[in-house]
RNA sequence: GGAAGCUUGGCAGAGCGGUUGAAUGCAACGGUCUUGAAAACCGUCGAGGGUGCGAGCCCUCCGUGAGUUCGAAUCUCACAGCUUCCGCCA
Protein backbone atom coordinates (compact mmCIF):
# COMPACT_ATOMS: atom_id res chain seq x y z
CA UNK A 1 0.00 0.00 0.00
CA UNK A 2 1.19 3.50 -0.72
CA UNK A 3 1.46 6.18 1.81
CA UNK A 4 -2.27 8.39 1.21
CA UNK A 5 -0.47 11.19 1.69
CA UNK A 6 1.89 10.83 -1.36
CA UNK A 7 -1.07 10.79 -3.28
CA UNK A 8 -2.25 13.54 -1.34
CA UNK A 9 1.30 15.73 -1.75
CA UNK A 10 1.90 14.86 -5.57
CA UNK A 11 -0.98 12.99 -7.44
CA UNK A 12 -0.02 13.73 -10.64
CA UNK A 13 3.48 12.57 -10.29
CA UNK A 14 2.34 9.42 -8.51
CA UNK A 15 -0.11 8.74 -11.14
CA UNK A 16 2.91 9.34 -13.68
CA UNK A 17 5.42 6.53 -11.92
CA UNK A 18 2.51 4.12 -11.65
CA UNK A 19 2.25 4.37 -15.52
CA UNK A 20 5.77 2.87 -16.00
CA UNK A 21 4.09 -0.48 -14.54
CA UNK A 22 0.84 0.13 -16.46
CA UNK A 23 -1.05 1.27 -14.28
CA UNK A 24 -3.70 3.77 -14.55
CA UNK A 25 -4.51 6.05 -11.55
CA UNK A 26 -7.88 7.23 -11.77
CA UNK A 27 -6.80 10.85 -10.28
CA UNK A 28 -10.68 12.32 -10.80
CA UNK A 29 -11.55 9.58 -8.45
CA UNK A 30 -9.37 9.83 -6.06
CA UNK A 31 -9.25 13.36 -6.01
CA UNK A 32 -13.04 13.50 -5.33
CA UNK A 33 -12.93 10.55 -2.86
CA UNK A 34 -10.75 12.57 -0.75
CA UNK A 35 -12.35 15.76 -1.03
CA UNK A 36 -15.57 14.74 0.08
CA UNK A 37 -13.81 12.73 3.13
CA UNK A 38 -12.16 15.86 4.13
CA UNK A 39 -15.30 17.47 4.54
CA UNK A 40 -17.13 14.71 6.03
CA UNK A 41 -14.11 14.01 8.35
CA UNK A 42 -14.39 17.60 9.89
CA UNK A 43 -17.96 17.55 10.02
CA UNK A 44 -18.39 14.52 11.88
CA UNK A 45 -15.22 14.92 14.44
CA UNK A 46 -17.15 18.48 15.26
CA UNK A 47 -20.13 16.56 15.93
CA UNK A 48 -18.52 13.91 18.25
CA UNK A 49 -16.61 16.89 19.78
CA UNK A 50 -19.12 18.55 20.70
CA UNK A 51 -21.38 15.24 22.21
CA UNK A 52 -18.26 14.19 24.31
CA UNK A 53 -18.24 17.88 26.12
CA UNK A 54 -22.05 18.19 26.18
CA UNK A 55 -21.80 14.69 27.88
CA UNK A 56 -19.03 15.63 29.96
CA UNK A 57 -21.06 19.02 31.30
CA UNK A 58 -24.15 16.75 32.30
CA UNK A 59 -22.22 14.62 34.15
CA UNK A 60 -20.69 17.24 35.87
CA UNK A 61 -23.76 18.88 36.41
CA UNK A 62 -25.84 15.53 37.92
CA UNK A 63 -23.22 15.11 40.19
CA UNK A 64 -23.68 18.23 41.71
CA UNK A 65 -27.21 17.43 41.88
CA UNK A 66 -28.64 20.27 39.26
CA UNK A 67 -31.01 19.90 36.32
CA UNK A 68 -29.92 18.26 33.05
CA UNK A 69 -33.04 18.05 31.31
CA UNK A 70 -33.02 21.30 28.72
CA UNK A 71 -29.25 20.38 27.96
CA UNK A 72 -30.34 16.73 27.38
CA UNK A 73 -32.95 17.55 24.91
CA UNK A 74 -30.47 19.95 23.37
CA UNK A 75 -27.60 16.83 22.90
CA UNK A 76 -30.13 14.53 21.95
CA UNK A 77 -30.49 15.52 18.51
CA UNK A 78 -27.07 15.39 17.60
CA UNK A 79 -27.80 11.46 17.59
CA UNK A 80 -29.47 11.11 14.51
CA UNK A 81 -27.04 13.25 12.34
CA UNK A 82 -23.98 12.27 14.21
CA UNK A 83 -24.70 8.94 13.09
CA UNK A 84 -25.51 9.30 9.89
CA UNK A 85 -22.27 11.09 9.46
CA UNK A 86 -20.33 8.30 10.97
CA UNK A 87 -21.85 5.59 8.40
CA UNK A 88 -21.08 7.74 5.33
CA UNK A 89 -17.87 8.65 6.35
CA UNK A 90 -17.19 4.93 7.10
CA UNK A 91 -18.53 4.57 3.13
CA UNK A 92 -15.98 7.21 2.02
CA UNK A 93 -12.99 5.14 4.09
CA UNK A 94 -14.16 1.85 2.68
CA UNK A 95 -13.42 3.06 -0.70
CA UNK A 96 -10.77 4.59 -0.34
CA UNK A 97 -9.34 2.05 0.88
CA UNK A 98 -10.13 -0.36 -1.98
CA UNK A 99 -8.68 1.97 -4.18
CA UNK A 100 -5.38 2.41 -2.32
CA UNK A 101 -5.24 -1.29 -2.12
CA UNK A 102 -5.16 -1.86 -5.48
CA UNK A 103 -2.87 0.45 -6.32
CA UNK A 104 0.95 -1.43 -6.96
CA UNK A 105 4.06 -0.59 -5.56
CA UNK A 106 6.45 2.11 -6.90
CA UNK A 107 9.23 1.41 -8.56
CA UNK A 108 12.67 2.31 -7.61
CA UNK A 109 14.22 4.84 -9.86
CA UNK A 110 16.87 2.63 -10.77
CA UNK A 111 14.39 -0.40 -12.24
CA UNK A 112 14.75 0.25 -16.20
CA UNK A 113 11.39 1.21 -18.40
CA UNK A 114 10.39 -1.74 -20.24
CA UNK A 115 6.71 -2.86 -21.73
CA UNK A 116 7.00 -6.78 -20.48
CA UNK A 117 9.63 -9.34 -19.77
CA UNK A 118 10.96 -9.24 -22.85
CA UNK A 119 12.67 -5.84 -22.08
CA UNK A 120 14.68 -7.11 -18.53
CA UNK A 121 17.75 -6.32 -18.75
CA UNK A 122 20.55 -8.82 -18.27
CA UNK A 123 23.16 -8.00 -15.15
CA UNK A 124 25.05 -10.90 -15.53
CA UNK A 125 26.08 -14.80 -16.80
CA UNK A 126 27.33 -17.03 -14.98
CA UNK A 127 28.43 -20.25 -15.88
CA UNK A 128 28.74 -22.55 -19.83
CA UNK A 129 25.83 -24.57 -20.41
CA UNK A 130 27.51 -27.86 -21.17
CA UNK A 131 27.84 -29.12 -24.90
CA UNK A 132 26.14 -32.37 -25.19
CA UNK A 133 27.71 -34.93 -27.48
CA UNK A 134 24.38 -37.02 -28.05
CA UNK A 135 20.76 -36.44 -28.42
CA UNK A 136 19.65 -34.84 -25.37
CA UNK A 137 16.14 -35.75 -23.64
CA UNK A 138 13.93 -33.22 -21.23
CA UNK A 139 13.06 -33.83 -17.84
CA UNK A 140 9.75 -35.41 -18.78
CA UNK A 141 11.59 -38.09 -20.90
CA UNK A 142 14.28 -38.37 -18.58
CA UNK A 143 11.39 -39.72 -15.68
CA UNK A 144 10.03 -41.32 -17.92
CA UNK A 145 13.02 -43.38 -18.86
CA UNK A 146 14.03 -43.92 -15.07
CA UNK A 147 11.04 -45.97 -14.35
CA UNK A 148 8.66 -43.31 -14.53
CA UNK A 149 10.23 -41.98 -11.10
CA UNK A 150 8.49 -38.87 -12.51
CA UNK A 151 4.96 -39.98 -13.33
CA UNK A 152 2.22 -37.34 -14.13
CA UNK A 153 -0.13 -40.15 -15.16
CA UNK A 154 -0.37 -40.74 -11.65
CA UNK A 155 -1.26 -37.65 -10.82
CA UNK A 156 -3.24 -36.94 -12.87
CA UNK A 157 -5.42 -39.82 -11.93
CA UNK A 158 -4.77 -37.89 -7.88
CA UNK A 159 -5.57 -34.31 -8.66
CA UNK A 160 -5.64 -33.30 -12.13
CA UNK A 161 -3.23 -31.87 -14.62
CA UNK A 162 -0.46 -29.27 -13.37
CA UNK A 163 0.53 -32.42 -10.95
CA UNK A 164 3.16 -34.52 -10.46
CA UNK A 165 4.33 -37.51 -8.42
CA UNK A 166 7.84 -38.53 -7.94
CA UNK A 167 9.09 -41.56 -6.88
CA UNK A 168 12.35 -43.82 -5.49
CA UNK A 169 15.58 -41.94 -6.37
CA UNK A 170 14.41 -38.73 -7.86
CA UNK A 171 11.89 -38.39 -4.83
CA UNK A 172 15.15 -38.70 -2.75
CA UNK A 173 16.90 -36.15 -4.74
CA UNK A 174 14.24 -33.78 -4.33
CA UNK A 175 14.64 -33.93 -0.85
CA UNK A 176 18.16 -33.79 -0.50
CA UNK A 177 17.99 -30.47 -3.08
CA UNK A 178 15.53 -29.37 -0.01
CA UNK A 179 17.78 -29.83 2.74
CA UNK A 180 20.98 -28.69 1.13
CA UNK A 181 19.20 -25.66 -0.12
CA UNK A 182 18.03 -25.32 3.79
CA UNK A 183 21.17 -25.89 4.95
CA UNK A 184 23.18 -23.26 3.46
CA UNK A 185 21.04 -20.13 4.19
CA UNK A 186 21.17 -21.41 7.57
CA UNK A 187 24.88 -22.27 7.92
CA UNK A 188 26.31 -20.01 5.29
CA UNK A 189 24.06 -17.07 4.83
CA UNK A 190 23.04 -16.83 8.04
CA UNK A 191 18.89 -17.26 8.37
CA UNK A 192 17.13 -18.32 11.15
CA UNK A 193 14.99 -21.89 10.05
CA UNK A 194 11.33 -21.44 10.46
CA UNK A 195 8.26 -23.78 9.82
CA UNK A 196 4.68 -22.46 9.15
CA UNK A 197 1.74 -22.83 8.14
CA UNK A 198 0.48 -23.23 4.63
CA UNK A 199 -3.12 -21.81 4.93
CA UNK A 200 -3.49 -18.71 6.38
CA UNK A 201 -6.17 -16.07 6.80
CA UNK A 202 -7.11 -13.19 4.28
CA UNK A 203 -5.75 -10.64 6.43
CA UNK A 204 -1.98 -12.32 5.84
CA UNK A 205 -3.07 -12.33 1.85
CA UNK A 206 -3.58 -8.58 2.01
CA UNK A 207 -0.69 -7.85 3.92
CA UNK A 208 1.72 -9.37 1.22
CA UNK A 209 -0.41 -8.19 -1.90
CA UNK A 210 -2.04 -11.37 -2.88
CA UNK A 211 -5.41 -9.90 -1.95
CA UNK A 212 -7.59 -8.16 -3.03
CA UNK A 213 -6.42 -8.24 -6.48
CA UNK A 214 -4.85 -11.60 -6.79
CA UNK A 215 -7.50 -13.56 -5.31
CA UNK A 216 -8.13 -15.76 -8.66
CA UNK A 217 -4.61 -16.85 -8.37
CA UNK A 218 -4.72 -18.79 -5.02
CA UNK A 219 -6.64 -21.82 -4.32
CA UNK A 220 -9.12 -21.04 -1.48
CA UNK A 221 -10.31 -23.48 0.94
CA UNK A 222 -13.03 -23.32 3.48
CA UNK A 223 -13.87 -23.39 7.02
CA UNK A 224 -17.65 -23.50 7.74
CA UNK A 225 -18.11 -20.00 6.53
CA UNK A 226 -14.67 -18.63 6.85
CA UNK A 227 -12.04 -19.47 4.24
CA UNK A 228 -8.64 -20.28 4.39
CA UNK A 229 -5.92 -19.40 1.30
CA UNK A 230 -3.24 -21.83 0.62
CA UNK A 231 -0.03 -20.23 0.15
CA UNK A 232 1.65 -19.73 -3.00
CA UNK A 233 4.95 -18.76 -1.34
CA UNK A 234 6.06 -18.92 1.71
CA UNK A 235 6.85 -15.12 1.72
CA UNK A 236 3.04 -15.19 2.66
CA UNK A 237 3.31 -16.41 5.96
CA UNK A 238 7.09 -15.60 6.83
CA UNK A 239 6.67 -11.91 6.32
CA UNK A 240 3.03 -12.02 8.09
CA UNK A 241 4.60 -12.96 11.09
CA UNK A 242 5.69 -9.53 11.84
CA UNK A 243 2.09 -7.81 11.19
CA UNK A 244 1.14 -5.56 13.94
CA UNK A 245 4.41 -5.90 15.11
CA UNK A 246 6.85 -2.80 16.57
CA UNK A 247 10.31 -3.88 16.56
CA UNK A 248 13.13 -2.65 18.14
CA UNK A 249 15.37 -0.94 15.67
CA UNK A 250 18.79 -3.30 17.18
CA UNK A 251 16.59 -6.23 15.97
CA UNK A 252 16.85 -5.78 12.08
CA UNK A 253 18.08 -7.43 9.70
CA UNK A 254 16.11 -10.05 10.94
CA UNK A 255 16.24 -12.89 8.66
CA UNK A 256 14.22 -16.28 7.58
CA UNK A 257 14.06 -19.22 5.85
CA UNK A 258 11.92 -21.91 5.06
CA UNK A 259 10.65 -24.89 3.08
CA UNK A 260 7.17 -25.29 1.72
CA UNK A 261 4.81 -26.27 -0.34
CA UNK A 262 3.41 -23.41 -2.91
CA UNK A 263 -0.10 -23.42 -4.62
CA UNK A 264 -0.86 -21.68 -7.45
CA UNK A 265 -3.83 -22.02 -9.53
CA UNK A 266 -2.33 -20.82 -12.53
CA UNK A 267 -5.18 -18.71 -13.90
CA UNK A 268 -4.66 -17.37 -17.10
CA UNK A 269 -1.71 -19.49 -17.93
CA UNK A 270 -4.05 -22.11 -20.34
CA UNK A 271 -1.55 -23.78 -22.68
CA UNK A 272 2.02 -22.15 -21.15
CA UNK A 273 4.19 -24.96 -20.02
CA UNK A 274 1.66 -27.55 -19.93
CA UNK A 275 4.60 -30.60 -20.64
CA UNK A 276 6.36 -31.46 -17.41
CA UNK A 277 6.90 -29.90 -13.92
CA UNK A 278 7.66 -26.45 -14.86
CA UNK A 279 4.36 -24.97 -14.48
CA UNK A 280 2.29 -26.72 -11.40
CA UNK A 281 -0.14 -26.45 -8.84
CA UNK A 282 1.99 -27.10 -6.60
CA UNK A 283 6.04 -27.44 -6.07
CA UNK A 284 8.19 -26.86 -3.21
CA UNK A 285 10.05 -23.67 -2.82
CA UNK A 286 13.02 -22.61 -0.31
CA UNK A 287 12.17 -18.89 0.38
CA UNK A 288 14.23 -16.34 2.09
CA UNK A 289 12.43 -13.03 4.10
CA UNK A 290 14.57 -10.41 5.56
CA UNK A 291 12.36 -7.30 7.55
CA UNK A 292 15.32 -4.64 7.11
CA UNK A 293 15.60 -0.81 8.01
CA UNK A 294 14.41 0.98 5.15
CA UNK A 295 18.49 2.61 4.86
CA UNK A 296 19.27 -1.01 4.38
CA UNK A 297 16.96 -2.39 1.53
CA UNK A 298 18.54 -1.98 -1.32
CA UNK A 299 21.69 -3.73 -0.21
CA UNK A 300 19.70 -6.41 1.60
CA UNK A 301 18.25 -6.94 -1.99
CA UNK A 302 21.67 -7.49 -3.53
CA UNK A 303 22.71 -10.00 -0.66
CA UNK A 304 19.57 -11.74 -0.52
CA UNK A 305 19.91 -12.52 -4.44
CA UNK A 306 23.58 -13.29 -3.84
CA UNK A 307 22.60 -15.97 -1.69
CA UNK A 308 19.94 -17.61 -4.05
CA UNK A 309 22.66 -17.66 -6.80
CA UNK A 310 25.18 -19.20 -4.39
CA UNK A 311 23.05 -21.88 -4.48
CA UNK A 312 23.29 -22.56 -8.69
CA UNK A 313 26.86 -22.12 -8.14
CA UNK A 314 27.38 -24.61 -5.53
CA UNK A 315 25.04 -26.92 -7.81
CA UNK A 316 26.94 -25.64 -10.67
CA UNK A 317 24.03 -24.74 -12.76
CA UNK A 318 24.52 -22.25 -15.85
CA UNK A 319 22.46 -18.99 -15.07
CA UNK A 320 21.90 -15.66 -15.63
CA UNK A 321 20.29 -12.40 -13.51
CA UNK A 322 17.75 -10.23 -14.83
CA UNK A 323 16.76 -6.98 -13.74
CA UNK A 324 13.36 -6.94 -14.22
CA UNK A 325 11.86 -3.93 -16.54
CA UNK A 326 8.94 -1.65 -15.00
CA UNK A 327 5.99 -3.45 -16.95
CA UNK A 328 7.58 -6.85 -15.61
CA UNK A 329 8.22 -6.07 -11.98
CA UNK A 330 5.33 -7.29 -9.58
CA UNK A 331 2.70 -5.35 -8.12
CA UNK A 332 4.38 -5.27 -4.68
CA UNK A 333 7.39 -4.98 -5.43
CA UNK A 334 9.90 -1.81 -5.99
CA UNK A 335 12.58 -3.87 -7.78
CA UNK A 336 13.07 -7.26 -8.44
CA UNK A 337 15.89 -9.59 -9.95
CA UNK A 338 15.07 -12.93 -11.48
CA UNK A 339 17.60 -15.97 -11.55
CA UNK A 340 16.93 -17.78 -14.43
CA UNK A 341 18.80 -21.09 -14.99
CA UNK A 342 19.49 -23.19 -18.12
CA UNK A 343 17.16 -25.69 -19.65
CA UNK A 344 19.09 -27.72 -22.03
CA UNK A 345 15.87 -29.03 -23.36
CA UNK A 346 14.23 -25.41 -24.25
CA UNK A 347 17.37 -24.20 -25.27
CA UNK A 348 17.13 -20.98 -23.23
CA UNK A 349 16.98 -19.75 -19.31
CA UNK A 350 13.80 -20.36 -17.54
CA UNK A 351 13.15 -18.51 -13.63
CA UNK A 352 13.90 -20.07 -11.16
CA UNK A 353 14.31 -17.62 -8.75
CA UNK A 354 12.54 -14.17 -7.63
CA UNK A 355 14.26 -11.80 -5.35
CA UNK A 356 12.55 -8.82 -4.24
CA UNK A 357 12.58 -5.84 -2.38
CA UNK A 358 8.92 -4.59 -1.26
CA UNK A 359 10.34 -1.77 0.43
CA UNK A 360 7.69 -0.56 2.91
CA UNK A 361 4.69 -1.22 0.57
CA UNK A 362 3.98 -4.72 2.66
CA UNK A 363 4.95 -3.08 5.61
CA UNK A 364 2.28 -0.43 5.49
CA UNK A 365 -0.38 -2.99 4.46
CA UNK A 366 0.82 -5.52 7.78
CA UNK A 367 1.72 -2.72 10.11
CA UNK A 368 5.20 -3.97 10.56
CA UNK A 369 7.23 -1.49 11.74
CA UNK A 370 10.06 -0.95 13.93
CA UNK A 371 11.02 2.35 16.28
CA UNK A 372 13.88 4.10 14.48
CA UNK A 373 16.45 6.48 16.71
CA UNK A 374 14.30 9.17 17.28
CA UNK A 375 11.59 6.86 19.06
CA UNK A 376 9.37 7.64 16.05
CA UNK A 377 7.97 4.11 14.75
CA UNK A 378 8.67 3.44 11.15
CA UNK A 379 7.40 1.07 8.51
CA UNK A 380 10.77 -1.35 7.95
CA UNK A 381 11.40 -2.60 4.46
CA UNK A 382 10.45 -6.21 3.67
CA UNK A 383 12.79 -8.38 0.90
CA UNK A 384 11.90 -11.73 -0.37
CA UNK A 385 13.80 -14.62 -2.60
CA UNK A 386 13.13 -18.00 -3.94
CA UNK A 387 16.55 -19.69 -2.57
CA UNK A 388 15.23 -22.09 -4.51
CA UNK A 389 12.02 -23.52 -6.39
CA UNK A 390 12.71 -27.01 -5.42
CA UNK A 391 10.72 -28.77 -8.69
CA UNK A 392 12.75 -26.13 -11.14
CA UNK A 393 16.08 -26.92 -9.80
CA UNK A 394 15.04 -30.96 -10.00
CA UNK A 395 14.50 -30.20 -13.39
CA UNK A 396 17.83 -28.51 -13.79
CA UNK A 397 19.77 -30.94 -12.78
CA UNK A 398 17.78 -33.70 -14.38
CA UNK A 399 18.76 -32.13 -17.81
CA UNK A 400 22.32 -30.48 -17.13
CA UNK A 401 23.21 -33.87 -15.48
CA UNK A 402 21.96 -36.37 -17.78
CA UNK A 403 24.01 -38.65 -19.44
CA UNK A 404 23.98 -40.47 -22.78
CA UNK A 405 22.46 -43.90 -21.11
CA UNK A 406 19.87 -41.54 -19.83
CA UNK A 407 21.36 -41.63 -15.98
CA UNK A 408 21.66 -38.40 -14.04
CA UNK A 409 24.96 -37.64 -12.52
CA UNK A 410 24.02 -36.23 -9.05
CA UNK A 411 25.74 -33.13 -8.27
CA UNK A 412 28.47 -33.09 -5.84
CA UNK A 413 27.52 -30.88 -3.19
CA UNK A 414 24.04 -33.44 -2.97
CA UNK A 415 25.89 -36.19 -2.66
CA UNK A 416 26.84 -36.09 0.87
CA UNK A 417 23.10 -35.58 1.32
CA UNK A 418 21.51 -37.98 -1.68
CA UNK A 419 24.42 -40.66 -0.70
CA UNK A 420 25.20 -42.23 -4.46
CA UNK A 421 27.00 -40.51 -7.20
CA UNK A 422 24.38 -41.54 -9.94
CA UNK A 423 20.73 -42.07 -10.51
CA UNK A 424 19.91 -44.80 -12.59
CA UNK A 425 16.56 -46.37 -13.18
C1' G B 1 -17.55 -32.20 19.37
C1' G B 2 -19.22 -31.20 25.01
C1' A B 3 -18.35 -28.14 29.71
C1' A B 4 -16.31 -24.09 32.51
C1' G B 5 -13.32 -19.79 32.83
C1' C B 6 -10.79 -15.83 30.53
C1' U B 7 -9.63 -11.64 26.64
C1' U B 8 -7.42 -3.91 29.34
C1' G B 9 -1.01 -0.36 27.15
C1' G B 10 5.90 -4.18 25.82
C1' C B 11 4.61 -7.49 30.19
C1' A B 12 1.90 -8.02 34.87
C1' G B 13 -2.48 -6.06 36.79
C1' A B 14 -6.62 -2.27 38.82
C1' G B 15 -10.83 -0.23 36.89
C1' C B 16 -19.08 2.23 41.34
C1' G B 17 -22.18 3.80 33.33
C1' G B 18 -20.06 10.28 33.99
C1' U B 19 -13.30 15.34 33.61
C1' U B 20 -10.47 7.20 32.53
C1' G B 21 -6.68 6.70 27.10
C1' A B 22 -7.15 4.27 31.45
C1' A B 23 -4.48 3.52 38.74
C1' U B 24 -0.27 0.60 40.29
C1' G B 25 4.10 -2.46 39.51
C1' C B 26 7.89 -4.23 36.16
C1' A B 27 10.49 -3.35 31.76
C1' A B 28 12.31 0.69 28.56
C1' C B 29 14.29 5.68 27.83
C1' G B 30 16.44 10.56 29.77
C1' G B 31 18.69 12.74 34.10
C1' U B 32 20.84 13.36 39.36
C1' C B 33 24.33 10.73 42.31
C1' U B 34 29.00 7.45 41.41
C1' U B 35 36.01 6.78 39.36
C1' G B 36 32.56 3.27 36.65
C1' A B 37 28.34 0.22 37.46
C1' A B 38 24.39 -1.20 40.70
C1' A B 39 21.00 0.79 44.22
C1' A B 40 18.28 5.16 45.34
C1' C B 41 15.83 9.52 43.65
C1' C B 42 13.53 12.84 39.65
C1' G B 43 11.34 12.87 34.88
C1' U B 44 9.48 10.63 30.19
C1' C B 45 6.97 6.57 28.54
C1' G B 46 0.45 3.04 23.85
C1' A B 47 -1.23 3.30 18.66
C1' G B 48 -3.68 5.48 14.53
C1' G B 49 -5.96 9.71 12.32
C1' G B 50 -7.81 14.89 11.26
C1' U B 51 -6.62 20.08 11.20
C1' G B 52 -3.16 24.08 11.42
C1' C B 53 2.99 27.53 9.15
C1' G B 54 3.31 26.44 14.23
C1' A B 55 2.64 26.07 19.86
C1' G B 56 -1.66 23.51 19.76
C1' C B 57 -6.62 21.80 19.28
C1' C B 58 -9.74 17.73 18.02
C1' C B 59 -11.29 12.52 16.80
C1' U B 60 -10.86 7.07 17.17
C1' C B 61 -9.11 2.64 19.62
C1' C B 62 -9.69 -1.52 26.40
C1' G B 63 -10.54 -9.35 21.41
C1' U B 64 -14.20 -8.31 16.87
C1' G B 65 -19.02 -6.64 15.36
C1' A B 66 -23.83 -4.89 16.58
C1' G B 67 -27.05 -2.67 20.45
C1' U B 68 -28.86 0.26 25.01
C1' U B 69 -27.61 5.47 26.77
C1' C B 70 -27.02 12.47 26.65
C1' G B 71 -22.55 9.50 27.99
C1' A B 72 -19.83 2.47 27.66
C1' A B 73 -13.40 -0.52 29.25
C1' U B 74 -17.77 -0.80 32.50
C1' C B 75 -24.72 -2.96 30.67
C1' U B 76 -27.08 -6.46 26.39
C1' C B 77 -26.46 -9.71 22.22
C1' A B 78 -23.60 -12.30 18.49
C1' C B 79 -18.95 -13.96 16.88
C1' A B 80 -13.75 -14.99 17.38
C1' G B 81 -9.47 -16.32 20.14
C1' C B 82 -7.04 -18.32 24.52
C1' U B 83 -6.83 -21.63 28.94
C1' U B 84 -8.43 -26.00 31.63
C1' C B 85 -11.28 -30.66 31.87
C1' C B 86 -13.82 -34.66 28.89
C1' G B 87 -14.32 -37.18 24.01
C1' C B 88 -11.91 -38.23 19.26
C1' C B 89 -7.37 -38.28 16.63
C1' A B 90 -1.70 -37.86 13.43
Amino acid sequence: MLDINLLRNDLDGVAKQLQLKGFNLDVVKFSQLEAQRKELQIKTEELQAKRNSTSKQIGMLKSKGENTSSIMTEVASLGDELKNNENQLNVLHQELTQLLSNIPNLLNEVVPFGRDETQNKEVRRVGVPRDFDFEIRDHVDLGYGLNKQIDFELASKLSGSRFYVLKDKIAKLHRALTQFMLNTHIDEHGYTEMYVPFLVNAKSAFGTGQLPKFEEDLFKTSKGDESLYLIPTAEVPLTNLFADTILKEDELPIKMTTHTPCFRSEAGSYGRDTRGMIRVHQFDKVEMVQIVHPDKSLDALEEITAHAENILRKLRLPYRVMLLCSGDTGFSAAKTYDLEVWIPSQGTYREISSCSCMSDFQARRMQARFKNANGKNEFVHTLNGSGLAVGRTLVAILENYQNSDGSITVPEVLRSYFGADVITS
